[in-house]
DNA sequence: GAGATAAATGAACGTCATTCATTTATTGGT
DNA sequence: ACCAATAAATGAATGACGTTCATTTATCTC
């Protein structure tokens, strides 16, 4: 029969459905409907509804900037892989359970995504044993970056508790004069130049 | 009637639901059935299942460790409380999608704990600009490491694309001479004490 | 032109969360 | 001590949703 269906087409669709309606959006029978096709014919191509998401993060991993990897210093490089990699993710945030835990065994795209990077590490100095934990401990923050660009503005209004949390409630007035203003972008610069530097420590020093 | 239900024992029961079945066993009717009620007889407590897991969240952040924030170091508070939080929402990631959005008004188990936390940067000598994005970043990395905890040990595991990524699986391999062990703890470790130190450095020195 | 095969269909299932009219038991007022 | 008001539990029903499966349809191969 007459090829309509393929994964590339189904990840295309899955992923514009997402960015139209989100991922409460994402049904298989909407998905269906956006490609001209009854939802049991899906199963043909993939096995599940876990099966799209895996395709949809395969794609978005090819969308990471990990370039700076092979062109600038360390810090910098680490910096926009980061920002790249919480920016895309900050819309996916539903993706990032099945990401965390899911074994990059064909992932090719993420496969080179960890491979650039290492690469990176490496020729920054780090020690190989250093490498995979410190890979790890950054996408740990990133991912935990990304739910966070999520909050709402006034997460962190305590409102008719605020007498009983006086410094808690104090400190976030100090942000600003606005009603409430979360600092998410702040603290994602804040937190990941302290793991730079934290982790930059490992390295290798060339001549000693 | 007889009060039967609150919402007391409504945590309670899903608090052991969960950890008997997970979160795929934590259903409206297996909560019902398991307090011995009908399902349609815990909407007159909650509003619904995200009801039900707030206030599953509310319990929990109850029985994260904040103590040493008034009593230890500012480090080793630090650490306490990040161990304790991470270890804690490991075994209930599916609620971090939730918390990492929802707004602290009305939660006083989560008001008191960032109050404690608040104070125990101030004592450590933070200027009170940085203390929220501070905590911010830090909570970002436990909730990210939390999701990390639960990944399987061979999620690095390259497999028939090894040959793409030598870098990669080299630096996989001198983890140690197990096929695969992830780092979890030892990242976990690792950006903690990364963010400790490039976080501390920002307080203000006595003396200066 | 006759299978064989890959792919699409539509009906059906089971599981959920949630709603609602109704019943049941308790409480407060007289 | 009764009655009305009320809070709480019931059970049936609903509408999504993911998934399965027998069947049909179109294309490719010999």
């Amino acid at each position: 029969m007459a090829a309509i269906l393929d994964q590339d087409g189904i990840t295309a669709a899955a992923l514009e459905l997402i960015s139209k309606k989100g991922y409460d959006g994402l049904t298989m029978a909407a998905l269906a409907r956006s490609l001209g096709v009854a939802p049991s014919a899906l199963y043909n191509h993939v096995s599940s509804k876990d099966d799209v998401l895996k395709l949809v993060e395969e794609d978005l991993m090819s969308k990471v900037d990990f370039g700076g990897f092979s062109t600038l210093p360390w810090e910098e490089a680490v910096r926009q892989w980061a920002y790249s990699y919480r920016g895309i993710f900050a819309r996916h945030t539903p993706l990032i359970s099945v990401i965390a835990v899911l074994p990059v065994t064909d992932a090719p795209q993420t496969l080179a995504m960890y491979e650039a990077v290492t690469e990176g590490f490496l020729r920054a100095g780090f020690p190989e044993k250093q490498i995979i934990p410190s890979i790890v401990a950054l996408e740990a923050y990133i991912f935990g970056a990304a739910f966070d660009a999520n909050a709402p503005a006034d997460i962190f209004d305590s409102g008719r508790l605020a007498d009983s949390t006086p410094h808690f409630t104090s400190a976030v007035r100090s942000l600003g004069p606005e009603r409430n203003n979360y600092p998410s972008d702040l603290a994602f610069t804040m937190g990941l130049d302290a793991l730079i530097t934290g982790l930059g420590a490992l390295r290798e020093q060339p001549g000693s």
